[in-house]
DNA sequence: ATAGGACTAGACCAATCGGTCCAGCCCTGT
DNA sequence: ACAGGGCTGGACCGATTGGTCTAGTCCTAT
C-alpha cells in the first residue's frame, strides 16, 4: 500500500518510491535504468526532466524519502511512549514487522542507496547527514523521558548500533526474530 | 602488508585478496571484472581456471577468506584476555586500527561481498553461516570465561551487533572513533 | 485561441558488463 | 627428451549499462 508504484502518484514519485524500494533490496549498483524505468512505468525521458543528474540523484532522493519514514516510524513509537526503553520496544516491532512485510531480504535502504553507490564526497556526506538525523532524533527523545544529554547521547548511539546490526543479522538468517527480541539487549 | 595483492602469491590467492579488498569497498556490483583482474594482475583465463563460475565463486571465496581473517583476530583479542569485556575492548581497538589502514571507506567484508551480491539462495546462505560462526566463536569465548551457554549467546548476538552497527557509523563518519569507543557502551 | 513551459516517449549511443574459448607457455613426471 | 596437464594470455562475444537528444504531447495562463 506504499512502496509499490502505484499508478495516480505523480511520475516524480512513483520513481523515487521504486527507486527506494529496489535499492534497498539489491544496492544502487545491483539496479539499472531500466529496472528502474520499469518498476515506476515511467520513460527515461522522465527520469532525466526530475533528476538531471539521473540515477545518483534519484538515489539520494530515494534515500531522503527512506529517511523521512524511518523518522516518521520512530516519532509513531517514541511519541506515545511512558519511557525510551518502552518506546525503543515498539519501534523494534514495528521494524520487525516491516522487515517481514518486504519478503526479509531487505537492507537498509540508506546504505543500499547510498554506500552501495560512487564513494563522491556526496554521498558520503548525505549517509552521515541521514544517520546523524536518526540519532539525534533518538537523542531528543531519550531527553524527553529524563536523560542527560550526554547520557541521551549514548543512548542514542547505542539505539543506532543495535537496530543497524539487528537489522543485518535479520537479513542474513531471513528471519525478524532478532528484531524482535533486541528490546530484550537494550539495558 | 596484507590485503594489497603482492607479486610473489600465486595467482589464485592474489585475485581472492584483491576481491576482498576491491568488494568489501565497492560492493559486488561495484567492482567490475577488469578491475579484478587488473588488481590481482591476472589475465582473465586465470579467473575461470580458479573459478569456474566466475565472479559469484570469487565473491564466495574472498568473504570466506575474510571471515578467516575476522576469526583470527577474533582469537587474538579473546585469547590473552582476562575477560570477555577485556576481548571485547582489545577487539574493538584491533577494528579500528584495520578501518583506519583502509581508508576508512570499507564496509564490511560479508555484506560487500554477498548481500550486494546476486540474491542467490546460495549466497544468503554462506551470509548467514559465516555470521553464525563469528556469533558462535564469541559465544565460546564467553562460555569459557564463565558465563551460561544462554548468557554467552546473548552476549555474543549484542557484540555482533554493536560491531556491525558500529562499523557502518564509522564509515558513514569516516571515523573510527565509535569503534574505539565501543567497549564502553557494552554493559 | 494560442503561446509556452512542463513533461513524456523512446530511438540512439559509446562504453562496459560478465562470460566463452582456444592457442600456447611452462613445469613436472617419466 | 618429451608428453601432458596446470595455468596463462587475450581476442572476442552478445547483452546491458548509464546517459544524451529530440520530437511530440499535454496542461495552463493569458
Amino acid at each position: 500500500m506504499n512502496e509499490t508504484a502505484q499508478r495516480p502518484l505523480p511520475t516524480k514519485d512513483r520513481l523515487i518510491q521504486s527507486a527506494a524500494h529496489l535499492f534497498r533490496r539489491f544496492g544502487y549498483n545491483g539496479v539499472g535504468l531500466s529496472d528502474l524505468l520499469d518498476a515506476a512505468q515511467a520513460p527515461k525521458g522522465s527520469l532525466y526532466h526530475h533528476f538531471p543528474n539521473g540515477k545518483s540523484d534519484l538515489a539520494i532522493a530515494a534515500a531522503t524519502w527512506a529517511s523521512d519514514g524511518m523518522l516518521r516510524t520512530m516519532a509513531a513509537s517514541f511519541g506515545e511512549a511512558e519511557s525510551f526503553e518502552d518506546g525503543f520496544t515498539t519501534l523494534c516491532h514495528k521494524l520487525a514487522k516491516l522487515f517481514d512485510k518486504s519478503g526479509q531480504s531487505d537492507g537498509c535502504p540508506i546504505s543500499g542507496a547510498l554506500f552501495d553507490g560512487p564513494d563522491n564526497q556526496a554521498f558520503r556526506q548525505a549517509t552521515d547527514h541521514i544517520f546523524e538525523g536518526w540519532i539525534s532524533e533518538a537523542q531528543h527523545y531519550a531527553v524527553g523521558f529524563g536523560a542527560t544529554q550526554e547520557d541521551a547521547r549514548q543512548k542514542a548511539e547505542v539505539f543506532f548500533m543495535l537496530i543497524q546490526g539487528g537489522w543485518t543479522l535479520a537479513r542474513a538468517r531471513g528471519s525478524s526474530d532478532v528484531l524482535r527480541r533486541l528490546p530484550e539487549r537494550f539495558v
